[in-house]
RNA sequence: GGCGGCGUGGCCGAGUGGCUUAGGCAAGGGCCUGCAAAGCCCUGUACAGCGGUUCGAUUCCGCUCGCCGCCUCCA
């Protein structure tokens, strides 16, 4: 049984399913309003492993992650554009899965649209309205935070201190009670997208959507909901607020994973611009680095990523598929089961990934070292783990190779065996010289994409 | 100001009251190899500082210092 982190109670609890063999998961996801930088790129590739180590135990997995696709900051790219917000919203969304698929993260069994979802939303706010939690203030409707006893519950902050460090805003949200409200309609100004809604067309706020489609989607009490650290409060914090003053349960387990700093330690959010584009990453870089960096992290540390931690990673990568190429007959064969079940208890371990690696990386060593019929079973095992589990696939074949460098590695290999090894330097340096890695095993000369 | 987290060897990053092994990258030495590459083996006076508890603390407690997050859009 894995146990996790649990935001709410501060402590590492057993992540017992709602229904046994099943799970279900709702994941903040993106507001597509931009191209993905390394935090999207952490936080898909985290709960996309956690997803598969799920799967991979076993459990049936619905896994439910949002679009926000109406929303502020669309329709100010929209504005600034002169294209219609849906037209940029559409674009940018294109773009996150196409990235996704770069990263390898598998699409959600679910990925719910904002915009399909307003009908609800309107709901759950009326009925908000009805029982008290919810006003009507000047430019849209507001949620009253202390109308809910226990808000605060993610922020462990009690109301007051709460309202002790809320800071007073100017403009926008001018129609609020108090500080610590939060905006569920805000009604529209005539050139902005619109919905209909009992108090006049306008567009939800961002906290109702969540709250709305995990709801629909997983029902009631369902198991896990996840997102960054910084979303923790407010969003989550006003999803749950919602839900309860709605007379709903809502998810039985809260988890947060750490934000991505830059290498100053800083973490990287939008009002700093110290975002880096993920795409530019996967440009230079093996997508397999970024997920093997993602992994060497606990999920709920801070994560580094720079130049430095890429190449080093990158190396490591050349080193398992090293291994999948020594290995490669072992793929079919049966993991050892000692050797997963370590793996397991670790990863069970508060989803311990750093840990669970070492550990991967002392089977690959062992499997090296015993080389014999054991050897097997627990290279077996490092495949089964990094390519199901964890979902980093290894490449053990070599990439089709063109005939004209094959020859000249089969005249390398005659010149070897004549012992001519000035000429065998020679051919393998022009192979080096045109990119390819050459090394030499009991069967000859390997030529492989470096 | 309120709340929370972190500080481990050159770097990243686990872990534990003593039974001296995390792991990765880098470095040094060795083996293998015609030479390389790949691989294997070995090596490194680590646990921010100061007190306390203890037979014994990197691990528990307190304090100090430093860094970071949330309280504002954010993954």
């Amino acid at each position: 049984m894995l146990r996790l982190y649990d935001t709410a109670l501060e402590d590492v609890t057993p992540l017992e399913p709602r229904r046994a063999g099943e799970f279900s998961m709702y994941v903040c996801g993106p507001t597509v309003s931009g191209e993905p930088h390394l935090g999207h790129g952490r936080f898909t590739v985290v709960w996309d492993i956690f997803r598969r180590y799920l799967e991979w135990s076993g459990l049936d997995v619905r896994f439910v992650s949002n679009v926000t696709d109406i929303e502020d900051k669309i329709l100010a790219k929209a504005a600034a554009e002169r294209r219609p917000p849906a037209e940029v919203a559409a674009h940018y969304e294109k773009l996150w899965w196409h990235t996704m698929e770069r990263l390898g993260v598998a699409r959600p069994s679910e990925t719910p649209h904002a915009t399909a979802y307003v009908e609800h939303m309107v709901e759950l706010i009326g009925e908000l309205v009805e029982r008290g939690h919810a006003y009507v203030g000047g430019d849209g409707v507001y949620f009253s935070a202390e109308s809910l006893p226990g808000y605060g519950l993610l922020a462990h902050q009690s109301l007051e201190s709460l309202r002790a460090g809320a800071r007073v805003e100017a403009g926008e949200g001018a129609g609020k009670r108090a500080p610590v409200d939060f905006v569920l309609w805000k009604l529209a100004r005539p050139d902005e997208p619109s919905w209909p809604s009992p108090w006049g067309p306008g567009r939800p706020g961002w906290h109702t959507e969540c709250v709305v489609m995990s709801l629909d989607l997983l029902g009631e009490d369902f198991d896990l909901h996840t997102g960054g650290l910084d979303l923790a409060f407010p969003h989550h914090e006003n999803e749950r607020a919602q839900a309860l003053a709605a007379g709903r349960r809502f998810t039985r387990h809260w988890a947060h994973h750490g934000m991505v700093v830059d290498e100053g330690g800083e973490k990287m959010s939008k009002s700093l611009g110290n975002t880096l584009s993920l795409l530019e990453l996967l440009d230079t870089y093996d997508p397999r680095a970024f997920r093997l960096l993602v992994l060497r992290s606990n999920y709920r540390r801070p994560m580094t990523v720079g130049f430095e931690t890429m190449s080093a990673a990158m190396r490591t990568v050349e080193r398992l598929d090293s291994f999948a190429r020594e290995f490669a007959s072992a793929r079919a064969a049966d993991p050892d089961p000692a050797a997963l079940a370590r793996f397991r208890q670790r990863m069970d371990d508060d989803f311990d990934t750093p840990n669970a690696l070492g550990g991967a990386f002392e089977l690959l060593r062992e499997a090296r070292a015993v080389a014999d019929k054991d050897a097997v079973g627990l290279a077996a095992a490092v495949f089964d783990i990094f390519e199901r589990a964890l979902g980093l696939p290894l490449q053990g074949a070599p990439a089709d190779i063109p005939d004209e460098v094959l020859a000249r590695a089969a005249a390398r290999d005659q010149a070897r065996g004549a012992k001519d090894f000035g000429r065998a330097d020679a051919i393998r340096a022009e192979l080096q010289a045109d990119g390819w890695v050459v090394e030499d095993g009991p069967e000859g000369t390997t030529i492989r994409r470096p």
